[in-house]
Formats: structure tokens, sequence, C-alpha cells
DNA sequence: AAAAAACTGTGTCAATTGACACACTAACAA
DNA sequence: TTGTTAGTGTGTCAATTGACACAGTTTTTT
């Protein structure tokens, strides 16, 4: 759990007493590779924080093509927040590309969080705001990079990512096919 | 003021007078055509709700190529974020493609907000939860859609965008090149 | 009213990409 | 251990794309 906190800690300074209020909603569990964490029509009733492994978050489009919508990594906060929100089903899945340690936080808890003082309503709403922030961020700079910028700043950012996860997703994941992926690798290794 | 207050309507219930204090924040602007609203590395200090018209959010990649982030039109609350919330200069910039009607809320008038009671502050926690979820969604749509789609989508949710914005934003924004759209037009307009 | 600037439409050509095919290897289950 | 499945690397070819060039139109400025 100490991981959880130092992340929850990034987002700025709150009590023992309301961090360990904040912990106390949240579980941890394990699963193994090839388990289907969230299944297609299902509900998201969970925030999910990844310790460690790594998910993989996907759904299928007009074309009936997989489109890997992103690749969960250690110390990343995911759910998908409409269905969790709205209490909505979603379409898409989320399924463990190995096996993988996180920490849950049910809706329940959360809304408890949310309600039990001013720090921690402020604490969440500090914490919705950056990752939003956040989230901008990674779109813009998304949409302004080349497939290969996509593919070098992986390597940088999560290069254990590259190693572990199987090219098909990663490429999938930048938004090309797996054999233009390899034409990017090739050129790379050339040089 | 009315289709900012029907904006706000649409995220949930508040008391008149928490409503009336919120827009009394609010200031209405109009600027015209051509102007520049925020100017690379200016700080942001507004969040802003465009009423009519459409600015232009771009920004440069490193290969000094216009990179269109955003168009934005009409009843959408626009900022950003990064640079408004960590009182920061943004590297992008936004300009009025036509003459923009719109309101202001500064970022004093936010704070006031976020702290004068506890009905406002759930209100703005739900707005900015509602808006983060919706920026995942539109990400993820971006991501399984083809280029083609993408301008079919746009074609059907802003008509009006497609008519008055030029064609190299539209196709910036896309993702694509002013040549390629005119190729789906072309094929779209002969089928 | 004339000149300049911005925007649009289209053709050509080289470069990039996706789809397919196939051989090879690694991981997993019976 | 052996068969099966999933994943990888690479070559070919057709289709798509971006870059460039240029003509025509609209909008803005002087």
């Amino acid at each position: 759990m100490e991981m959880l906190r130092d992340y929850f800690r990034e987002f700025g300074e709150i009590s023992d007493a309301n961090m360990d209020f904040l912990l106390g909603h949240i579980v941890q569990r394990k699963i193994p590779k090839g388990e289907v964490l969230i299944r297609p029509h299902q509900r998201v009733n969970s925030i999910y924080f990844i310790e460690t492994g790594f998910l993989h978050y996907y759904s299928y489009n007009d074309f009936g093509e997989r489109i890997t919508l992103k690749v969960v990594s250690p110390n990343y906060c995911w759910t998908i927040l409409d269905s969790f929100v709205n209490e909505i089903p979603t379409p898409d899945q989320c399924v463990a590309l190995s096996e993988v340690r996180y920490c849950e936080l049910r809706r329940t808890g959360y809304s408890a969080i949310k309600a039990q003082n001013k720090e921690l309503s402020n604490f969440i709403q500090t914490i919705t705001e950056k990752l939003l922030s956040a989230k901008v961020i990674e779109a813009n700079r998304k949409s302004s990079m080349s497939i290969e910028q996509r593919y070098l700043d992986l390597l940088q950012t999560h290069p254990d990512m590259v190693r572990e996860v199987p090219v098909q997703i990663i490429a999938s994941f930048i938004g090309t096919s797996r054999e233009t992926l390899h034409r990017i690798r090739r050129k790379l290794a050339a040089a």
C-alpha cells in the first residue's frame, strides 16, 4: 500500500487521519495473467491503482478491429469513468497482460471519502482536476506526434512496457499496424 | 448569459442563490475575427464559455508544423487547464476564427465559487468529473475512428463548423492534410 | 478600386502504409 | 513431452498519403 500512499502524496498534503481513512477503503488484490478484469457490457464499480504488471484496456471499432485504448502500467490510477460515475455498462474490456497486483477502491468507498470532510473532498477535487489536465495534455501530445515519435516516447517513458507487452498491442496503442512498428524498429536498430 | 445558465443546469441542480453567485463572477465579452485570445508563453487566467463563433486552439510540433488541438465551438467550455490551475505559461495559442461572443470566469472567481459553500464545491466537482469522463471518451473515440469517419462525425455533430471554418484547419483537427480531406469530400460527393 | 493575402480545388509523383502470406520461435496446456 | 496456440520477423504488392505545383476564387487591406 506504500506505493499508493506515495502516489496520493504527489497530489498534496492531507492529515494522517485522513490518509488512513482513505487507505482504509482500499483493498489489495492480485490476478493472474490472462484474467479478465472488466468484461464487455459490465458495469465498472471500482477505481484501480496498478502496483505491478500490465493491463490491456481495449474496445472494438465499427469494422470489428480491436483497438487498444490504453496499456495500463504500474503506478497508474485507472477506471472507466463513464461507467463508474454514471453506473452504466461499458462496451469495452480489460484483461491482465501479466500477473497484476493492484489496489481497488469501490464506489461506496469513493463516495464515503468525498463525503467525509472538507479536506478529503478538496483532495478528491484536486486529483480529478489534475487527472483532467494530464489527460488533455496527453491527448494533445498524441495529436502532435508521429507514430515513430510516439514509439520513441514510449521507449523513454515506459521501457518496461515495450519489453513485456506484445508488439501487436504496442502497435495498436500508438495507432499503427504491427508490421509498420517492425519497420520503425528495424530502422532505429540500423541507426 | 442564458446559454451558460442552461449549460450549467445540464450538470445538476443548484439553488437560485448559488446559481446567481456563480453567474455573478462571470463577464460577457466579444472579440473580432482574427483577435488573439491566448498568445504563446502567456499564462491563462480564465475559463471561457463560447456563445457564438469559433476559436482556433493550436500549437507547433517539433517539426514546426502547426497542429490544431481543438476548434472550440459554441456551447462549449474551454481553457488550457494546465496553465490555469498551475499558473504557468502555455506554449500554445488561441485565435478567434470569426467574431466570438463568450463568457469569462477568472481564476479568482473560480476559487471564490469553490470556497463559497458545499453545494457549489460539490457542483464544481461534478462538472470536473464529467468533463474528465467526456475527455476520455472523446480521446477513445478518436483512437478508434479513421480520418474519414472523423470527418463524417464532424459533419453530423458540427455541420456549422465544417461550413464556417477553413478546410486546412478542419483537416489538421481531424489529423490529416487538406489535400486528403479534399479527396474524402470528393469521394463523398460522388456517392 | 486595385493589390495583396488567404483559401480552395486538383493533378502528379514519390514515399509510406496496410494487408496478406509464410517461416520461425516461444509459451502454454493436455 | 508433444501438440497447440500466440507471438515475431520479413518480403511483396496494391492502396493511401503527403508534398509540391499551379490556377482560380474569395477576402482583406491599402
